[in-house]
RNA sequence: GCGCCCGUAGCUCAGCUGGAUAGAGCGCUGCCCUCCGAAGGCAGAGGUCAGGGGUUCGAAUCCCUUCGGGCGCGCCA
């Protein structure tokens, strides 16, 4: 029988000793079990797996938690998978597995390979992952990597625990900001007619990524555009450079292979004399939820232009907001955040239930409100988790990188790619909780030692090839797929500590992706493959002071066989964690 | 002033949504290895989980509060 999540298992048995307890009317019928959880103690002295059920059950059945915890003991102890069951504690139960059920569970990851850790607790729930939204008006620089690197990574474990997942990049592509890339991009277009334009006027865009843009212009519409006035120029120029802008955004993606299912476009809301944005607020009018009223003026940051006025506003107190929130600046227009609600209620009209947003350390500010429109849009049938990504730290050697946003001398995430490649930077930049900023150190990502997670983990892959390399050639006749050795070989002779603490590690990972699926937390996978890894390397290094525990022996090809199985159980799972990852599992290291 | 995030070993950080005696890497100390099974190994020291209070069988984790750091606070996006 594979056990393909061999936590997820136990926890079934563990409810069903406590259901034969109910039939037994030691237990209250009815009782909750949903606290009831199976996990990995922190002491290996503990066995190999720890239940509170005793804990949380006894108060309900009234009684005391060893007492109750001896009695679901009994039960377990008739268990197939289980040696040892010992009570301990406050009224834990201590389970230690055979090493067969530890086997079963290695047999489960090679059958299944790349599926293994793959589930279905999604059902196929819609959900939408929206990630980077950097503006159209520059290249993507290092700040947006992080967003878009976390953003992707989350929706690959998502669609791995079996969710519908569609990644979604929201272009601001009609605020201010567009109008001022529209003004720069003319003083290039002006330039690449032969005009003399100075320095690049305080509050435009100076990089020189723009040149290709007025180039574009000249090339198109010739001398036309600079005897007209700027109401006539502007939309052409803005829509030019914003494509142009896209077309340069996707390329930074692809550097990092991210790759999103969705561009929307904030314009395509108010397009067409169809306005989406006054709709949404006339549907949250409806609700209840608009009024005209006046806001008090912000404490400590003091606005000297600050006008009381009367104005539209959304209720998001009525959600837990610290205070409503205006739908229409001063001049009429809707305010960024009236436009942002009606993308979110696009997403739920597009059928997703659950939404979750990527963004930046400095809109943290910005959540409540948020989710407060999604609350009040789907009356609160829909959620809306905000991850938010700290900021990354761009170190040299220890030392500070400058980076001023002045004269467009900002680092670019593209140079950083070159520099130090795509697996480096999406790898580190999942390396730490989301909500830590982050120290990202460009000499170091390149070290070859354990101090690079980078480098350790895909050595650990690197390596586990090249064992089953040497093994085809102590062995001229083993199958070309080591899969294959599954079947046939005697795993029993996998009796070593070490090879059993790997194989524990291996059973562990399904119960790893299910957990960060569910937390949205990506860079649990990154530190599960780095604790696989070192299990790994330090079965390999046994084998330097013990020849005994070496991958291959060559007068013992039936032990042979057994450790190429659990090499292959290593190699598999990595492949797999670093796939979700987005870093590519190298055959050797160069 | 208010809101959000952070505070865990000298340093950089994990800690599995409340579990048992709080872990890893680096650094430090002491041994070993240094014939490509190369891109080191073993052991040791090192903690008031920022401080205080609360919730309960049980708190680094949840609540309140104080301190320290970061981000933000109509008419930018």
């Amino acid at each position: 029988m594979p056990l393909d999540n061999i936590f997820a298992e136990m926890l079934e048995r563990v409810r069903a000793a406590n259901e034969a307890l109910i039939a037994a009317g030691v237990l209250p019928s009815g009782i909750d079990q949903s606290r009831v959880t199976v996990e990995p103690p922190r002491d290996a002295a503990h066995g190999d797996m720890a239940t509170n059920a005793a804990m949380v059950l006894a108060k309900d059945a009234s009684r005391k938690p060893r007492d109750l915890a001896e009695m679901i003991a009994e039960r377990l102890r008739a268990d197939t998978l289980v040696d040892r069951v010992e009570v301990a504690g406050p009224g834990f139960i201590n389970l230690t597995l055979r090493p067969a059920a530890w086997i079963d569970a290695l047999q489960a990851a090679l059958k299944l390979g790349g599926d293994y850790g793959r589930s279905d607790i999604g059902a196929d729930m819609p959900v939408n992952v929206e990630y980077v939204s950097a503006n159209p008006t520059g290249p993507m620089h290092i700040g947006h990597c992080r967003g878009a690197v976390f953003g992707d990574a989350l929706a690959n474990l998502l669609v791995f625990s079996g969710f519908k997942v569609t990644r979604e990049y929201y272009i601001n592509d009609a605020g201010v900001q567009v109008d001022l890339l529209a003004r720069s991009a003319f003083l290039r277009y002006r330039e690449a007619l032969g005009e003399n334009i100075g320095a690049i006027p305080e509050g435009l865009y100076p990089g020189d990524y723009l040149k290709p843009v007025g180039a574009a212009l000249a090339a198109e519409y010739g001398d036309s555009l600079a005897k007209q006035s700027e109401v006539s120029w502007l939309p052409l120029v803005r829509d030019k450079a914003v494509v142009m802008m896209m077309a340069m955004i996707r390329a930074d993606l692809a550097a990092l292979n991210v790759k999103p299912d969705v561009f929307f476009s904030e314009r395509s809301l108010i397009w067409g004399g169809e306005d989406q944005v006054g709709a949404t607020i006339e549907s949250l009018r409806q609700r209840g939820y608009v009024y005209e009223g006046r806001l008090p003026p912000p404490k400590g940051a003091p606005a000297d232009d600050w006008e009381d006025r009367e104005q539209m506003l959304f209720r998001s107190t009525a959600f837990g907001d610290d205070v409503d929130r205006p739908l229409k600046k001063s001049d009429g227009s809707y305010t960024y955040f009236a436009s942002d609600i009606a993308y979110h209620r696009s997403k739920l009209e597009r059928g997703f239930r659950e939404l979750i947003d990527v963004w930046g350390a400095d809109h943290a500010g910005y959540i409540k409100r948020m989710q407060a429109a999604v609350a009040a849009l789907s009356d609160r049938s829909a959620g809306l988790d905000v991850k938010v990504v700290q900021l990354v730290k761009l170190l040299r050697a220890g030392e500070p990188v400058k980076m001023s946003k002045r004269a467009g001398e900002f680092v670019t995430l593209r140079e950083v790619v070159d520099e130090v490649g795509r697996d480096a930077v999406r790898f580190m930049m999942l390396f730490r909780k989301n909500d830590a900023v982050l120290d990202f150190d460009l000499v170091k990502v390149l070290e070859q030692s354990r101090d690079n997670p980078v480098f350790y983990v895909q050595y650990g892959h690197a390596r586990a090839q090249s064992v089953f390399r040497n093994a085809r050639a102590a062995f001229a006749d083993l199958p070309q797929d080591i899969a294959q050795l599954t079947g046939a070989a005697d795993l029993a002779r996998l009796s070593d500590p070490a090879e059993l603490a790997l194989m524990r590690q291996i059973a562990l990972y399904p119960r790893v992706v299910a957990s960060a699926a569910a937390a949205h937390e990506p860079h649990r996978i990154a530190f599960y493959l780095f604790d696989l890894a070192s299990e790994f390397h330090a079965l390999w290094t046994l084998g330097n002071a013990s020849p005994h525990l070496r991958f291959i022996i060559q007068n013992d090809r039936q032990l042979t066989e057994a450790r190429l199985v659990l090499v292959q159980g290593v190699a598999t799972v990595l492949a797999s964690g670093l796939a979700l990852l987005g870093v590519e599992a190298p055959n050797e290291m160069r």
